[in-house]
DNA sequence: CAAAACTCATTCGCATGCAAATGATAGCTC
DNA sequence: GAGCTATCATTTGCATGCGAATGAGTTTTG
């Protein structure tokens, strides 16, 4: 094969870049058309504070895979909400403990059978055994 | 069960969700190892532009699967750089059409092979076969 | 043909997402 | 204990990504 027959080969629809990029587009509308109120990351935050009580910032930002300056900006919005209460590590100044309040903790325990839902819809068009073996090759790439 | 055991049941790591955010995420670090001067969104807009020729902007955001205020953005800063070249459409005057300069058909000829090194690496942890099935599967969902 | 409906592009506002630089604090080490 | 290093948080700058509103131009329809 000539070298521009091999370029010519490249489709990027065949990309896991690309399809990992479309798969996400549709988990974020099927997402939005359930849950109005928050995003995926402001999900992830109050599911994970609900999981693991007080933390850091920057610690939660470890457990929801999220760099420390998109934490921030997550946790801010949620704290305006009145979702997320803040306050200064006592000992160590540095840090910044969240933890959920009472609308908080509330909120996401109403949301998380609705996230049992947007799960099952986004794998939908698959088999349970295709759905499984989707979830664990993604989350060996991951 | 009771209510509560159900919802405790509730692993934010093992939805689809969050696994398909993280993937996405090594994927663009990798991507950023190789290629420094384009985005992912970038590259995936002069490689389809490669494929058909000349388009109009909202075309091809469908071709690449971005809406039109992304697309915009995206083609903007491509043109800002030479990389494309814009036009009125002369018929329709609506449209705007989109095409390579010398320099975007350059650049994207040789970041093509490279593309390929990308996806190889961000698969590496899967053998050919699970690869291949988590494109198929992941083709699905989109 | 004129009005309604549609398409294309643009703009605004908001929310990630990450790199890089900065300041404050803590911990370690000699 | 002073200095070096590491950690935590914040800020800035840039690039998606999408919803919604708007304006210009085109097509359909009554």
């Amino acid at each position: 094969m000539s070298p521009e027959a091999v370029e010519n080969d490249y489709r990027l629809q065949g990309q896991i870049g690309f399809v990992l990029r479309k798969a996400n587009q549709r988990h974020l509308a099927i997402f939005s058309s359930h849950i109005v109120d928050l995003t995926p990351p402001q999900f992830a935050a109050l599911a994970k504070l609900r999981d693991v009580g007080e933390t850091s910032q920057n610690q939660l930002g470890g457990l929801i895979a999220m760099d420390a300056a998109t934490v921030k900006g997550v946790i801010d919005r949620l704290a305006a909400r009145g979702l997320v209460q803040l306050a200064k590590h006592e000992v160590d100044k540095r840090r910044l403990m969240v933890r959920l309040t009472g609308e908080g903790r509330q909120m996401i325990d109403q949301l998380v059978p609705v996230a049992r839902t947007i799960t099952e819809e986004t794998l939908s068009p698959l088999s349970a055994k295709d759905a499984a073996t989707l979830v664990a090759l993604l989350s060996k790439i991951s």
